[in-house]
DNA sequence: TGTACATCAGTGAACGCGCGTTCACTGATGTAC
DNA sequence: TGTACATCAGTGAACGCGCGTTCACTGATGTAC
């Protein structure tokens, strides 16, 4: 009885996956390596077994969708940076014309986003994309109004995104360090002049 | 002949060994460990079997010296720091009384021992140490003479610091791209106001 | 509408590998006589 | 000076484990009649 019941289990869970599959597997894969990245901030805890596990799917899956563990954290990354590039993009919306409450509101959304996600804000400066270009797009348009006659706008977007960067590294390693208080403002204020000044 | 020479070989071997043993074992396994991370910017690289491979020893002699494998990474560390703090204020001894050009030397040889260790680099910042207060430090120190009025030049430093270290931070992972020219300058200039200006 | 069949996403067992860790051991060194 | 012995750093074999990867398979789905 309780041997026949066990044998007949198996329907419901491959309804469960195959309902899954629908709403793509391939998504619930990148989630899942996404909250492991999150939860760990340690790239050697997202496998493949592992990232399987926390799917719901057995490891040999993985393999219909991706070729091998990197090309994961790889599709996490890129998905990160959309997830970056609209939440900064719905920060500037909100944040209404003035040019400076526009580079304070994106540079905040920027740290944010880093701070709510901070294993995968590693994994997207981790080597695997070249994205500084990304970020400094988006900065450089946020500057680059009142600054065309400077030595260059691409330049301080860089700068100003490298000390971000910095801010958002650090603050996903060490979260408890005692941060002096107004210190992204700071280097904000620093960084972006004569706009932040 | 050849099994008889082969018999014979451990002796040399032995004898090498307990040489290496007088000038301390332990700085050859965290040197091993140093080397295997910049070499791969990888610390899942850094294995005890792999340390000991590149020491030249076997896996289980580690454990004379270091209980598991993260504690060698906390020792390359450690060591990283005061090689850093060696650099910079070897840098600053050679810059001569200008504050202007001791801030400059200060950061630049920070920044080049970033680019030439850059696995020690991560490692340093990996997680394991509190090590802002190291390096703010020493630049609250540089920044700190005329700034004695500012809101705060330890927050000033972090900034600095921070910076910099968004830019060594980068550089160490993705050393191919396109910094802009003079981008270290810029940051320095902008964020030790009015020491850079 | 009902039935037979092709498709193919996901399974579960198996593999070889490098890992961390343990253990009894070996043999060079330094000490006591 | 020469000999017997204790020490203990490093060895090499062995273990169990989780990993990536492969393979034949299962069974739900969609299609052709």
């Amino acid at each position: 009885m309780t041997d026949e019941a066990r044998v007949r289990t198996p329907p419901p869970r491959l309804r469960e996956r195959r309902t899954r599959t629908r709403t793509c597997l391939r998504d619930g894969i990148v989630a899942a390596a996404g909250e492991l990245l999150d939860e760990t901030g340690d790239e050697s805890a997202v496998t493949l077994r592992s990232v399987a596990r926390r799917a719901g799917i057995t490891a040999p899956s993985i393999y219909r969708y991706f070729p091998d563990p990197p090309t994961i954290l790889l599709a996490v990354a890129r998905e990160a940076f959309v997830e970056l590039a609209e939440e900064t993009h719905a920060a500037l919306d909100a944040a209404g014309d003035d040019q400076r409450q526009r580079l304070f509101a994106c540079c905040h959304a920027y740290l944010r986003y880093a701070d709510d996600h901070p294993g995968r804000y590693r994994a997207m400066f981790g080597g695997r994309c070249a994205p500084a270009e990304v970020c400094t797009q988006l900065l450089t348009e946020v500057l680059s109004d009142d600054r065309a006659a400077d030595t260059g706008p691409h330049a301080d977007a860089v700068a100003l995104w490298l000390g971000l960067h910095g801010l958002a590294c650090q603050r996903a390693l060490a979260p408890a360090y005692p941060w002096p208080v107004g210190i992204a403002d700071r280097l904000i204020v620093a960084l972006a002049r004569p706009l932040g000044a």
